[in-house]
RNA sequence: GCGCUCGUAGUGAAGUUGGCCUAUCACGCCUCCCUGUCACGGAGGAGAUCGCCAGUUCGAAUCUGGUCGAGCGCGCCA
C-alpha cells in the first residue's frame, strides 16, 4: 500500500501495511523512530520495546533498507506533530517488521537535502539517485509531459507510426551509429539520426498526418543542452501542405500549452512572432535569440557615415547595444566583457556610459556632439545606461554583439525563469559557406523545398537561395526545426548537384525516397521538436541529463551498465568484423 | 581534436605563496548510552599512500612536466 498522506489519514485507528525504504532512523534507546519513504512521501514509524523481537530487528535498520511493516495508524500527540511532512500529524505504531533487503553503506548522497554527490557517481549509482524525491518527481513529470503531447497530437488527427530503428546510414549530417549485419557481411545498418526519410515515405504512403515520439541517435559530442547518443524528438509531418505556416499554426498551441498549462509559466508573446533568418541575425546576432529580454542590435552604420573616428568609419558595419544600468559596470567587469568580444574576433570593445547627464567614454573625444546625440537617440540610452559598439564586417559585428547581448543578460539577470519567449525563425539560407573546408554546404536540411522551386536554384549567387525552412526558438534554445519538403526528384538532383554530388550518388543514398517521389507524391511539410530540451527548459533544469532516467556521460559511457563494451571473438566472427587499430 | 576549470577517507568540502599536515571539518560507517525524535542527541573508534607517473627539492596534497578521468565551452551537431 502507498504512503499517500490522504489515504493513511483515513486509516487512523486501523491496522495497515506499508512498504518502502528507510529514509532515516532515530534510535532513542527506549524508542526508535524510522521515516519510511516510498514514491509518494514519508511516514514516521514508531518501534516500542514492548514488542521485543520486532524492536531488536528495528535496531539493525539502516538507511535505504527495503522493508515492510504492519502496524496501527494513530494521531500523534499534541506538540509531536511535524509540519514539514505531509503525514506529520500521524504515525504508525509498528507491530511487525520484515526486512526485504539490507543496504550497504551508501556510495552517494541519497537525500535532496544537503550537498549532492558529483554526477559521475550519481550516474554510476543511478538506481539510488532515482530514489530521491526530486528525481522521482522528474520522472513523473516526464510521463505527464509525454502524455500531454500524445493527447494533443491525437486530438489533431495525427497518427502515431513507429519507424525502424535499424535504418540506413545517411552521408551528410551527424555521425551515425552503425550496426553490422550478420546476414549480409560487410554491410551495415545505421541507427536513425531522425526518421526524416521514413516520414516522407509515410506521406507518399497516404498517411495524412504522422507523428512519433521518436528515438534518435547521433554520435556527436554532447553539450549541457544536448545528449550524447540517444535522445527523443517529437517528429511530425503533414501531407498536402505546401505552406510552412500551416505547420506552424498547427503545432504552436501545443508548445504554448506546455509552457502554460504543463509548466505553469507565462508567455512573453501571446501571438508568436515570425522573424526571417536575416532579421534575427541583424537584430540579435544569433539564429536562436532569447526574447525574454530586448537589447537589440542597433545599426548605426548610416548615422555614423561621416564620422572622423577611424575605427568606425573604416568598418563595413557599426552597431551598438544599449545595456540598461550598464553604467554601473566596474572597469574590471567591462574588461571581462571586452575579453569575451576579443574571443569572438573583435579588436576591442568601444563603449559610452551615461552618468549624471554626461556621456563618459574613452572614445567620446573622437565623436562629435551631433554623433553622440544621434547614438543616444537611436539606442534610446538614458542616464545609468551603457552603450557598447561593434565595428567590423557585418557578420562579425552581429556575432560579437550577439554574444555580448547574452553575456549582459546573464550579468543583469534578465532571463526570467518563469517566462517563456517563443518565436519562429523562417527563410533560412539553403546553402552556406563552409569557411573551414572552403566550399558550399547545406545550411540546414537538404530535403527542404527551395523557395521559388527549380528556377530559383539557377541563380548565380547560390547563397541567396532561400529554403522553406523554419525553427522554433524557446528562451534561446532551438527547440524545433522543420520545413516544407522537397518532393520533386528533379529538384533533389539539382539541390545536391549544386554541391557537386552526382545523380548516381543521390540515387544511391536516397533511392528509397526518390523512387517514391515518382509515384504521385503529395506535397508535405513538417517539423521535429527536441523534446528533451523543451522539458529541460520548462523545468528550469540546468543539465539535460536529468531529463532522462539513464543518460550517458559526456564521453558516451553508461557508467552503470558499463557500455560500450568489448564483445567476444565469436560475435565478431559471426558479423564478419575484424577490429584493428587505425592510426 | 582544441581551450578553460576540476580531481583530497564511503560522501561533500577545507588546506594549494613547499616545512608547523603525523592532512582538518561535516555527513555516513562501527561500539556504547539515551522512551518523543523528526536531517534526534551524547561518548568513543575505524577509515585517505591527497587521480596516476616522473621530475625539482633536505622536504611535495601544495611547484614543474606528462598521463588518465570528469564538467563546461569551441569544433561538430544536414
Amino acid at each position: 500500500m502507498r504512503i499517500l498522506a490522504q489515504e493513511l489519514v483515513k486509516e487512523i485507528g486501523k491496522k495497515v501495511q506499508v512498504m518502502g525504504w528507510v529514509n532515516t532512523r532515530r534510535d532513542h534507546g527506549g524508542v526508535i523512530f524510522v521515516d519510511l519513504r516510498d514514491h509518494s512521501g514519508l511516514i514516521q514509524l514508531v518501534f516500542n520495546p514492548e514488542t521485543a523481537d520486532v524492536f531488536a530487528l528495528a535496531e539493525s535498520l539502516r538507511d535505504e533498507f527495503c522493508i515492510s511493516v504492519c502496524g496501527i495508524v494513530r494521531e500523534r500527540g499534541a506538540g509531536l506533530e511535524n509540519p514539514n511532512i505531509a503525514t506529520g500529524k500521524i504515525e504508525i505504531v509498528v507491530e511487525d517488521l520484515e526486512i526485504f533487503t539490507k543496504s550497504e553503506a551508501l556510495p552517494i548522497a541519497t537525500r535532496d537535502e544537503g550537498q549532492q554527490s558529483n554526477e559521475e557517481l550519481r550516474l554510476k549509482y543511478r538506481f539510488l539517485d532515482l530514489r530521491r524525491p526530486s528525481m522521482q518527481s522528474i520522472l513523473r513529470k516526464r510521463a505527464k509531459f509525454n502524455k500531454f503531447i500524445r493527447e494533443f497530437m491525437d486530438d489533431h488527427d495525427f497518427v502515431e507510426v513507429a519507424t525502424p530503428i535499424l535504418a540506413n546510414s545517411s552521408p551528410e549530417g551527424a555521425r551515425d551509429f552503425l550496426v553490422p549485419s550478420r546476414l549480409h557481411p560487410g554491410k551495415f545498418y545505421a541507427l536513425p539520426q531522425a526518421p526524416q526519410q521514413f516520414k516522407q515515405l509515410l506521406m507518399v504512403g497516404g498517411v495524412p498526418r504522422y507523428y512519433q515520439i521518436a528515438p534518435c541517435f547521433r554520435d556527436e559530442d554532447p553539450r549541457a543542452d544536448r545528449f550524447y547518443g540517444d535522445f527523443y524528438q517529437l517528429d511530425l509531418e503533414m501531407s498536402f501542405v505546401n505552406d510552412g505556416e500551416v505547420v506552424r499554426e498547427t503545432v504552436e498551441p501545443l508548445i504554448k500549452d506546455l509552457a502554460t498549462d504543463f509548466a505553469g509559466k507565462e508567455l512573453v508573446f501571446d501571438k508568436i512572432p515570425r522573424f526571417t533568418y536575416t532579421e534575427v541575425m541583424e537584430k540579435y546576432g544569433i539564429d536562436k535569440p532569447d526574447l525574454r529580454y530586448g537589447m537589440e542590435l542597433i545599426d548605426l552604420t548610416a548615422a555614423l557615415d561621416k564620422t572622423e573616428f577611424a575605427v568606425f568609419n573604416s568598418a563595413e558595419c557599426v552597431k551598438a547595444i544599449c545595456v540598461k544600468g550598464g553604467a554601473s559596470l566596474s572597469r574590471s567587469q567591462i574588461d571581462s566583457f571586452t575579453e569575451l568580444a576579443r574571443k569572438e574576433g573583435a579588436g576591442g570593445l568601444a563603449y559610452l556610459t551615461y552618468v549624471d547627464g554626461e556621456i563618459k567614454s574613452p572614445i567620446a573625444k573622437f565623436l562629435t556632439e551631433n554623433e553622440l546625440k544621434e547614438i543616444t537617440k537611436l539606442t534610446g540610452a538614458t542616464d545609468g545606461d551603457a552603450v557598447f559598439f561593434g565595428a567590423d564586417a557585418r557578420d562579425k559585428v552581429n556575432k560579437v554583439l550577439g554574444k555580448l547581448r547574452i553575456a549582459f543578460a546573464d550579468h543583469f539577470n534578465l532571463k526570467d525563469p518563469n517566462k517563456v519567449a517563443l518565436l519562429w525563425v523562417i527563410d533560412f539560407p539553403f546553402y552556406e559557406w563552409d569557411e573551414k573546408n572552403k566550399r558550399l554546404d547545406f545550411g540546414h536540411n537538404p530535403f527542404s523545398w527551395p523557395k521559388g522551386g527549380l528556377e530559383a536554384l539557377n541563380v548565380d549567387d547560390k547563397l541567396s537561395i532561400i529554403a522553406d525552412q523554419y525553427d522554433m526558438v524557446m528562451n534561446g534554445y532551438e527547440i524545433c526545426s522543420g520545413g516544407v519538403r522537397n518532393y520533386s526528384p528533379e529538384i533533389l538532383y539539382q539541390v545536391f548537384g549544386i554541391l557537386g554530388y552526382s545523380k548516381t550518388y543521390v540515387e544511391e543514398k536516397f533511392g528509397g525516397m526518390l523512387n517514391a517521389f515518382k509515384f504521385g507524391a503529395p506535397p508535405h511539410a513538417g517539423c521535429a521538436f527536441g523534446i528533451d530540451r523543451i522539458f529541460m527548459e520548462l523545468l528550469n533544469m540546468d543539465n539535460i541529463r536529468d531529463a532522462l532516467a539513464f543518460p550517458k556521460n559526456g564521453s558516451g559511457i553508461d557508467l552503470m551498465m558499463n557500455s560500450p563494451s568489448t564483445i567476444t571473438n565469436e560475435q565478431l566472427r559471426e558479423l564478419s568484423i575484424k577490429v584493428q587499430e587505425v592510426k
